[in-house]
DNA sequence: AGTTCCATGTCGCGG
DNA sequence: CCGCGACGTGGAACT
């Protein structure tokens, strides 16, 4: 990795232009040819940057980085306070915990936890437009399509009503009503799905893992 | 902005749970308090991060930052290959051109760019599932309801017909009929938007801003 | 390569 | 501060 702090000024034109005036500035080199030009402050994004792969040329003070897609980034360096280059290896990488799929597996294995009596036919039921995330029959026998979010938005709703509209066709299924669950479903989406006729449900994901713990005791 | 290059191990307790195992990395920290880890590649994300406003405590090479929310970021430095701290003062910020809402201005100022004899009625119309971009009025006094895009995608029709179905309930408005604008409109938002009986345009972003310049030279 | 969809999204604006 | 939508979204998984 190559650091570079300067005074410099950078352009990019590509998807849209933007300019940064002259400044001091981080100048970050990845050995994966991305490059990122960070202030000194405004969280982790920074204000320019070129992701790899890319072609950087280098003329008198002056950084000149393409990539295939036409955008080119362009950085004068006026006068550099500080470098120098590191090398790191490769990084063993990140393991995370908790995101969408684990909040999909917890509720397929727990589904009364989104209403009394559901029980999971398949997870991840395949459709022509996607896999669905939970298919379920409910305790009249109704088969009931369930759509997890973490975050729930109007994208998954439109996602869910997709989804049912593909569903109501199968006559070994219909009628299929939706159920929209997530940790926290926004006001804008609930009016959507009420208007579509899709209930929604919030459930806790502290719960659901709690309730994990206590299925694994009983053993 | 104070930048640390060590091995360190580091662990993230919040919206999730996230462990980065024993590497050599570099630390960030920029003067707003924000803290980034960086691996030697994987574009301009950092593999951790914790954004202002937190509190970072240090011990004994091992950094706790906390935010209000709860969130934890521990970062444990095994061992410090280099560190330094640079004074870079305010930066002058971003100046950026050609995005979609800069689109939707020129366009409310010169809708007859759009279709000859339009006329604008509100620009952000508020309904209840968020803000349509332009409301307008045609030669005929009929209402026409219109959704901005840069690039013009699936997405955007889908948002357009939801806010179709909502203004065409309002007796005062309806009929309402639907047009599609975009510097660029996708093969595939094409055929949704005619069979949705919505139509589409292109505009030519640069004609537009000569269309404001000509308008302009006018006084 | 193109498409779809998640994300500790981040960011900015308006209520 | 919350809600909402754009973003040079980025990035990964899958076709």
């Amino acid at each position: 990795m190559r650091i570079v702090v300067a005074d410099c000024t950078v352009n990019y034109v590509g998807r849209l232009t933007a300019h940064l005036p002259r400044a001091t500035r981080l100048v970050m080199v990845k050995a994966d040819g991305c490059i990122a030009v960070h202030a000194d402050g405004g969280a982790y994004k920074p204000l320019n940057w070129m992701n790899a792969p890319n072609t950087l040329t280098e003329e008198q003070g002056r950084w000149i980085v393409t990539n295939t897609k036409g955008e080119t980034l362009t950085i004068d360096l006026h006068e550099i306070h500080f470098e120098t280059t590191i090398e790191m290896g490769e990084d063993p990488g990140l393991l995370k915990d908790g995101v969408e799929l684990e909040l999909q597996r917890l509720l397929s294995e727990a589904p009364e936890e989104i209403e009394p009596g559901l029980s999971l036919i398949r997870r991840e039921y395949p459709t022509p437009i996607g896999p669905l995330d939970l298919l379920c029959r409910d305790e009249d026998g109704a088969t009931v399509a369930i759509e997890v979010k973490r975050r729930g938005e109007i994208d998954g709703v439109e996602q869910l009503t997709r989804y049912l509209e593909f569903l109501n066709r199968d006559d070994r299924l219909a009628p299929v009503r939706g159920i929209f669950v997530a940790q926290q479903v926004k006001p804008q989406a609930r009016t959507l799905a009420v208007d579509r006729g899709i209930q929604w449900v919030e459930v806790d994901y502290d719960v659901l893992r709690g309730a994990e713990t206590n299925s694994l005791r009983l053993f």
